[in-house]
RNA sequence: GUGGGCGUAGCUCAGUUGGUAGAGUCCCGGAUUGUGAUUCCGGUUGUCGUGGGUUCGAGCCCCAUCGUCCACCCCA
């Protein structure tokens, strides 16, 4: 056998790509604070009953995909499939939705025991932006505000395309339901295998079906529009004439449902047609039920959740990163010779403690100036500050610029700092 | 869980009707004995995913298994 791997479906990022990651992160934390919501961090493990009461017992997440163990205590626990449990769970915990509103978000590890494809791992990664204790479209239109700004931040937000829909209260979705087993019984015999297994158990998925077949048949379908209650409809339409008045294009897709049980009234996605099979970068609504299911405290909630993973992935396809993530190094210090290295160790934290904002790599490990110089353009410095025995001995540094031609200066090592802030201004 | 494609050097990949494995890149050294891209020269790199089978002989054929990618499904 050969050497342990990483277990299928939870990947390595690795240094190349984690600093990408890095400039999501910061993207992404710049535009949260800017509608002032604060960052809560939870336990990736919770007890079972947790995801199973909030999730949905029929779902697919809780009968198949959870990883549930026991721990040595006998309790059931399980790695964290989403966060919206666990969020609502610690805000309950700590008393944090008595009287008050909040505006939190966190970020992290999901897991799924799913098989692996493009753009869905068994350990992928989410944000979560969640907003409790608002009842009105208002808030609804600030989560999605939110996210749109963040597309605009990345550079992508022409191409992707939000859906919206309403799936109305818990009583006008009951109704629908039953009107659409309801029909869907007189054509079972045409819908395809998925559809008549979701009859009984997700009825409402059946609408997002991808046979073709199935979605023909539809039309023929009862609509929802027909058993929207009216307080719904109110919610929906107030939320749409936001959207609109701040710019964001929508497209209404009667067709769109969510998976987890907590939802109810505004749903959303922001899709993209660019990464194949799973194009949904985010999606959310509002889940007023789930604080009551979980905590016997009524309180309004509506939130989303982004695919990290996904989001990284568009961001390379569509070769959005700025040029200037890809090299984390200023300067290079190349030594060679009796004492220069220690000499340039010396110079580069005289240099650190002036200038804290530049990212310089010190050489180590010897080598002639000609591997160093390699190492140096490899690094993307932008100048090489050389040192050998002339320069030691004259108390001198020669200093190149990589990125143009041919230009190098020899300098005393006093004038450094001044030399330095002449190229790196700001 | 179902279906299809692919597993050969760190990476990207060739490898003919079966005859014991190659290129590019990367890395190291030199041309240039104190200077990076480029150019030229030289060098290192492999249980051909794994285990069986067929054969005088298997990277190539057969079976199994694992991994991986894509799609279904599910979802962010």
């Amino acid at each position: 056998m050969s050497a342990i791997q990483s277990i299928r479906g939870m990947y390595d990022v690795l240094p190349a790509d984690a600093v990408r990651w890095q400039y999501f992160e910061e993207v992404m934390r710049q535009v949260l604070r800017q509608y002032g919501y604060s960052e809560i961090r939870l336990p990736i493990v919770e007890q079972t009953n947790l995801f199973k009461r909030s999730i949905g017992e029929v779902t697919d997440i809780v009968e198949k995909e959870m990883y549930t163990f026991l721990d040595r205590n006998d309790e059931s626990l399980t790695l964290r499939p989403e966060g919206t449990a666990g969020c609502v769970r610690a805000a309950l915990q700590h008393g944090l939705l008595h009287n008050q509103v909040q505006r939190l978000w966190y970020q992290g590890p999901m897991f799924r025991y799913e098989k692996p494809q493009k753009g869905r791992n068994r350990q992928f990664y989410q944000v979560g932006v969640e907003a409790f204790g608002m009842t009105g479209p208002d808030i609804d239109a600030e989560i999605i505000l939110l996210s749109a700004r963040l597309w605009g931040q990345l550079g992508i937000l022409d191409d992707v395309t939000l859906e919206l829909n309403t799936i109305g209260s818990a009583e006008s979705r009951a109704a629908f339901k039953q009107a659409l087993v309801a029909y869907l019984e007189t054509v079972k015999a045409d819908l395809d295998e998925d559809s008549v297994r979701r009859l009984y158990s997700n009825p409402l998925r059946i609408l997002d079906s991808k046979s073709a077949k199935t979605q023909a048949l539809l039309d023929g379908a009862p609509a929802f529009d027909d058993y929207l209650d009216v307080q719904s409809r109110a919610h929906f339409d107030e939320l749409q004439r936001r959207l609109s008045a701040s710019g964001v294009a929508f497209k209404i897709n009667p067709r769109l449902v969510r998976g987890l049980d907590y939802y109810g009234q505004t749903v959303f996605e922001w899709t993209t047609t660019k990464l194949g099979a799973q194009g949904t970068i985010c999606a959310g609504g509002r889940y007023d039920g789930l604080v009551t299911q979980l905590g016997n405290k009524d309180v309004p909630a509506v939130g989303f959740a982004l695919g990290i993973d996904r989001v990284i992935l568009l961001l390379e396809t569509l070769e959005k990163f700025p040029a200037a993530v890809d090299h984390n190094v200023d300067l290079y210090w190349v030594a060679a010779g009796e004492g220069a290295s220690e000499n340039a160790q010396q110079l580069a934290e005289q240099l650190r403690t002036a200038r804290p904002d530049l990212r310089m790599v010190l050489h180590c490990g010897g080598g002639s100036f000609k591997s160093q110089m390699k190492k140096a353009d490899k690094s993307g410095a932008r100048v090489a500050l050389i040192l050998g025995d002339q320069e030691v001995a004259a108390q001198q540094i020669v200093v190149k610029d990589l990125r143009s031609e041919g230009d190098q200066a020899v300098i005393s090592q006093a004038d450094l700092d001044t030399m330095i802030s002449d190229i790196f201004t700001g």
